[in-house]
This record gives C-alpha cells, structure tokens and sequence, in this order.
DNA sequence: CGCGCGTCTTGATCTGTGTCAAAGATATAC
DNA sequence: GTATATCTTTGACACAGATCAAGACGCGCG
C-alpha cells in the first residue's frame, strides 16, 4: 500500500518551513493563520510520482523531509532531471493550471501542502507573499541557467563536481563540517539520479566518481559517504570561477 | 565610435512594449505614467555587450528590436547562452543588484529602459506588476528547464530541429505564413550564436543544418532564409510530443 | 574589377561518452 | 544462513560529435 495521501492535518506547526522560509519571510506570523486551515501533510515512498506532467496541481507546498526531483521526459524514455527540490524548498505555480513536469519523489518524503486556491487568495491581499515568490523563482532561474552551462558545455568530470560542490554546500543538514576544513556529506541521489540531473549515463557517473576518488579529490566511504579534504580543488575540477555562487 | 549611450527620452511611446506586454497586462494605462520621466532608450551594436555578469545593474527595461542573448562563460572560453530575448521580452531583475550573466546584442539592438529604482518602488505599490512580473519570470523557468531536456539529451540533430521550431513559432514578428501551411522565416542567429545556444559546435550545427536540408526537413535560401514545408515533421525530428509548448 | 574579411560548408581524423555485458556490493526477505 | 533484488563498478567496443584543416561563398570597399 502507498503512502501517497493525507497523513495529517494539524493547525499548528511551528517547524513548517513555508513559514520561515518559503513564503513568511517577511510578514508577520499571524498573516498565515488564515491558512492554516488549508494545511496539510502528504508523504511519498522513494520512487512515488507526487504530479505528473499537464495533470492540474491543486496545491503549493515545501518540502519538510527528503528529496523531490523535477524531470521531463521523451517518449523514448529518455529522461531529465530539471530540478531537485532539498527541504525547505517550494513547489507550486501560483498562477498556473497544472504542472509542468513530473514531480517525483527521490527519496522518502514529506511535504507540507496547502490548497492553491486560498494560498492564491491570500497572494492577492498581501503584496509581500508575491514580493517573496518572485524572488525565489529568480533565485530557481539563475539555478536552472547555471544547470544550463554544466549541461551545455561541462565535461563528464566537471559536471560529477559541480554536482558534489552544489549538493555539498546547498544543504545545510547535510553538511557536517564548516567552509574552510574538510566537507563530509552523504549524497542523497542515487547514480542514475545524478545521471539523469547531468545528463549522463549512470555508467559515466560511475566512472567519473570512481576516477575523482582514484586522483584523490574526494574519498568515499560506502557509495554515498563523501569525503572532500579540500573544496578548493573540487571547485576547480567543477571548473568555476572562484566562488561559483549558489546553485540548485 | 560605439552606440551605447540613451539616444531619446520622449515621454510619451505608444508602442513601447514594456506597457502592453511586460509589464502592463493587467494595469491600467495610467498607472505606469508616473514612470515615463524615468524611461529611456538604449541602442547597441551586433556584438556589444550591455552588461556584463557581475556588474551593477541599475535598469529594466524591454526588447524594442533586435536580439539580445544572456550568455555564461568559463575561464577557457566556452560559452553558453542560456537566455535569448527577442522584441517585446523583458530584461532586468528587480530587487537583484548585480547581473547574473552577460547581456550581449545578437543583432543591433534597441531597448527601452527605465531606471531600476523608481521601477522597484513602483512595484512596492502597484501589486499587479510583482505579479506580472512573477508571471514572466515563470514563463522563462518553463523555457530555461525544457531547454535542459534539450541540452542535457537530445542529439544534435534534435537540438537544430528544436532551435528551428522554436524559433520560428516564438517570434510573430519572423513568422511569415500561418501555423498550418509552409513556414518561412529569417534566421535571426548566426551558426556560432546557434551552437553557443545548443551546446555544440559551429561545424556541427552546419552539418546537422545541411542533413536537414538533403532530408528535405527545411529548405534555404541564402544562409538564413528558412522555409519549413511540414512544420509537423520538424517537431517529430526534434522529438518533442505532439504541440510542443512555448520554449525560449 | 579584384581584394580582404567574416561567415559558412565540407572533409579527415580523433576522442569522450554511450552502449552492451557481466560481475561485485549491499540490503532485505525468507 | 541463504536467496533475491537493487545499486554499483568495471570492461570492451562503437559511434556521435569535437577538433583540425582547407576552401567556398558573400559583401563591402578600394
């Protein structure tokens, strides 16, 4: 039996990241109180599709737990990832009839919906949620248009680094040790995840992972457990200029 | 002697698109007036940048004529464009303050500007516009992420049979014939700005240009005047599923 | 008219990544 | 403990597209 239906409808939920993050950043806590009645929890097991492509998305929401993915995909079965949604991240086209790609959940997952209907209605009476939501999609562009490069023009190697030193330094949670020392993290994606985010197959995943770790830029532990003794070097493996700038 | 500087400042543009299409949808036409004495124009030459990635960015403004392409480079040179604005497209990033990407005339370009700040403070008081403008940024998400399935695995072929098509339905202005018969338009590219657009090469994008030709996909007189005689049988060449959608 | 320069085409060859195949890990179920 | 399934690694080989190189075309200009 899947998991793929309401599992809880609190009013109260003080660790629901569209308060603090997604939407609330700016208005007062009170201003959301009218939705809260509009509010609930879904959960999906690793591999559950959460909308599929054209079907009409009836709700927004962020990401409590675990890893969504956005991809599309040709009739052939050729697949891309075209963006991967960490927790506190949002989903939902305010505006918008139905979706625009699957949206599928990567690993077991959690996310905290509200109907889009009353969420509509309250973007309409309080200028701050739009002000919010058109800043955060400036911020997933300037994501996708960067993914754009690593696509376009980054070799097989640059884009197995890109991927670390953005997974690496997007999630906070994952990241055990601070900027300057060492980097240890678990990778949330399988190989043919990641393949499917770099347009690559999973076998040349595998080798470029296999062969950063033989050159000594990163160390692994089990397949997921990643060590990088020096970002430094993996940025320039990634091949960006100096800071690279948050991606995702 | 360089074109970029303000060539005119009339107060008064009926056909500034900014006011029908990028801003304005919703707003009544008085309400951008208090914004005309911050509006200018701007015109520049095939190959000049307007700004580069980086630097402050102190205006909006829109597409009068002519091509204006966003480009990523690497330290080594590759290039990718990751944006392609035509007449009446929107350019800038309220509430950012750098560019994130070079901003580079295709073609002659002019644009109508205004002034960042009194453009922003407007937007504080007049909601329908952060929601327009939500709205765009929404529209470009959409193409930037169908553009990933392109750069990320299609081949080449596919890659300059999606470029065409998209092309040639995106701008009304290139569009000669209706949707049903024949389709004829100008090029607005050259083969270097295509490839720069589509992760390949210039070579590659001639050979792939010519294969389509001896096909019998499109037809071409001179190097830029494109006739498509089946528009159906180029989006089956371009692998998309039936209409395709809006990309760019 | 011929010259120079940018754009485009075409050819020959090389190479990175895909494809196909098999076997090694690791986890879960029995 | 063994069996089964999933994920991962590695190898051998093929091919799409890159690279290097040479011309062809078009166009403005003397």
């Amino acid at each position: 039996m899947l998991k793929d239906d309401i599992v809880a409808v609190p009013h109260e939920c003080v660790d629901c990241p569209i308060r603090h993050r997604a939407v609330c950043a700016r208005c007062e806590p009170d201003e959301l109180a009218e939705l809260e009645e509009f509010k609930y929890y879904r959960s999906f097991e690793a591999g559950q599709t959460v909308v599929w492509s054209g079907d009409r998305m009836d709700f927004v929401g962020t990401v409590v737990s675990g890893i969504a993915s956005l991809t599309q995909t040709m009739e052939d079965g050729r697949t891309q990832m075209v963006g991967l949604l960490l927790p506190s991240d949002f989903v939902g086209r305010p505006g918008r009839e139905g979706a625009a790609y699957d949206v599928v959940a990567t690993t077991d997952l959690t996310m905290c919906c509200f109907r889009k209907k009353p969420f509509e209605t309250m973007m309409e009476t309080t200028p701050h949620i739009a002000q919010r939501l058109l800043e955060m999609t400036l911020d997933e562009l300037d994501a996708a248009r960067e993914w754009m490069l690593v696509l376009g023009r980054k070799t097989a190697r640059e884009k197995i680094a890109s991927l670390l030193s953005i997974v690496a330094r997007r999630d906070a949670t994952l990241r055990k040790v601070t900027m300057d020392g060492p980097l240890v993290f678990d990778l949330p994606l399988t190989r043919e995840a990641m393949a499917d985010y770099l347009g690559l197959t999973l076998e040349t995943v595998s080798r470029q992972i296999s062969a950063l770790k033989r050159d000594g830029i990163i160390h692994l532990e089990g397949k997921r457990h990643v060590t990088v003794p020096d970002i430094s070097v993996l940025m320039e493996e990634a091949g960006d200029d100096s800071d690279g700038g948050m991606l995702v």
